[in-house]
DNA sequence: TGATAAATGTTTCGACTCGAAACTATTTTA
DNA sequence: TAAAATAGTTTCGAGTCGAAACATTTATCA
């Protein structure tokens, strides 16, 4: 996988003095972790870009998508924990603003007053309609082909799931495709909640999901 | 792309207050933005972890590991500021720290005296080998098959170049497939510097990649 | 040639992010 | 009914970030 070769050379005024360095080759290995972080890297700053006409900081954009796209059993803070891979005061602190924004609004669980739901407000809506995904890599993607799209989804959706199982965090999935969704004669069921899902309601991320 | 839908629900304790939130569903745009960004978290998120036995931040393991891969002409200050896409006073204090921990050393460019180098050390290279990429996202990649993996590193690479492109940054990429390595009679040479260059620096990632 | 502009990099500042830990309130367990 | 678990907030200190001012060196060009 690595190839290892020792190399010279000499550091800055002290003359002579003389480093030994070891120095690898990247194996292909590493190829598909360089082309991920550096694709974030760009998304993170065209979305620190979007977010500065309303200051909002990349990380709190994310947690607006993620609430604009789960369902009613994932839209509190420890699932927008889990969906960011922070602790829990951070990303209180993170709703607490976009709450002050008015980009989303608290309501409290009937049944568990423990609970708190997060709810995308209109003007977080618009917002996130005009900057999520950015444009300029929605432009990016329309370099690809229909099928190549769906083709390059299909095997990121496969790395995905298994990075997920592997580090044993929550597997955030589709509704409609989890082995809880369940179609009876009373229409479309939650075998967790046994409650009623609409048509629009499986089309939604929940942090139940399972395969 | 948007499919739009009013909705109504109360609001937490006063009873009867209801709010007017707009809805939308995600079109298939979406995904793989989504889907880079939660790869992108779980990196995140593990590198966090790994770097915590140095007290490295990812971002600094991020410049480290762009060091580890860059040529002679690529390994600066700038060139991590335009990889990360982050400002100069940001980088030039990450640096610092990689430094005062012994993992990449300054050195002065003889030419052009503006200019510092910056080189892994041996403890740099053997800090990336054991922790990058991350273990569990190598155990993730190991699910798709050679050729999937091949698929999805070409696919995305197409949305790389073509993103870099759009947002008008440098288009880092490795020096055999750029458009001034040549061939000559008394071996490879960079058109731009009219260097020699040798079979290990031609593997190398160059900020002056052209296609 | 000599003044000005441009490039490379550092330092400082204030706003923000982050994890850890202590804390409240509610629900579940035993 | 007491103890444990769950959901969430607040506070603290370390670190990240961009912006701007700064120093040094090199390039431009009149």
């Amino acid at each position: 996988m690595f190839r290892l070769e020792t190399i010279l050379f000499e550091h800055s005024k002290s003359s002579l003095v003389k480093y030994v360095l070891t120095r690898y080759y990247c194996g292909m290995n590493d190829e598909l972790f360089n082309l991920i972080e550096r694709l974030a890297n760009l998304l993170r700053q065209e979305t620190r870009l979007e977010g500065q006409s309303l200051g909002l900081q990349p990380v709190q954009q994310e947690a607006l998508y993620y609430l604009s796209t789960c369902n009613r059993y994932s839209d509190t803070m420890l699932a927008v924990t889990e969906f960011l891979g922070l602790t829990k005061g951070t990303v209180s602190q993170s709703l607490k603003i976009l709450e002050s924004n008015a980009l989303i609004i608290k309501v409290k669980d009937k049944k568990d007053k423990r609970i708190t739901h997060l709810k995308v407000t209109k003007a977080g809506r618009e917002f996130l309609m005009k900057t999520c995904p950015p444009q300029k890599f929605t432009d990016a993607i329309t370099s690809l082909s229909v099928d190549e799209e769906f083709e390059t989804k299909t095997l990121l959706k496969k790395v995905l799931n298994n990075y997920q199982q592997a580090t044993g965090r929550t597997a955030f999935g589709v509704c409609q495709h989890c082995k809880f969704n369940q179609q009876t004669s009373d229409g479309i069921v939650c075998g967790l909640t046994k409650e009623a899902l609409s048509n629009d309601d499986i089309m939604l991320i929940c942090k139940e999901y399972a395969v």
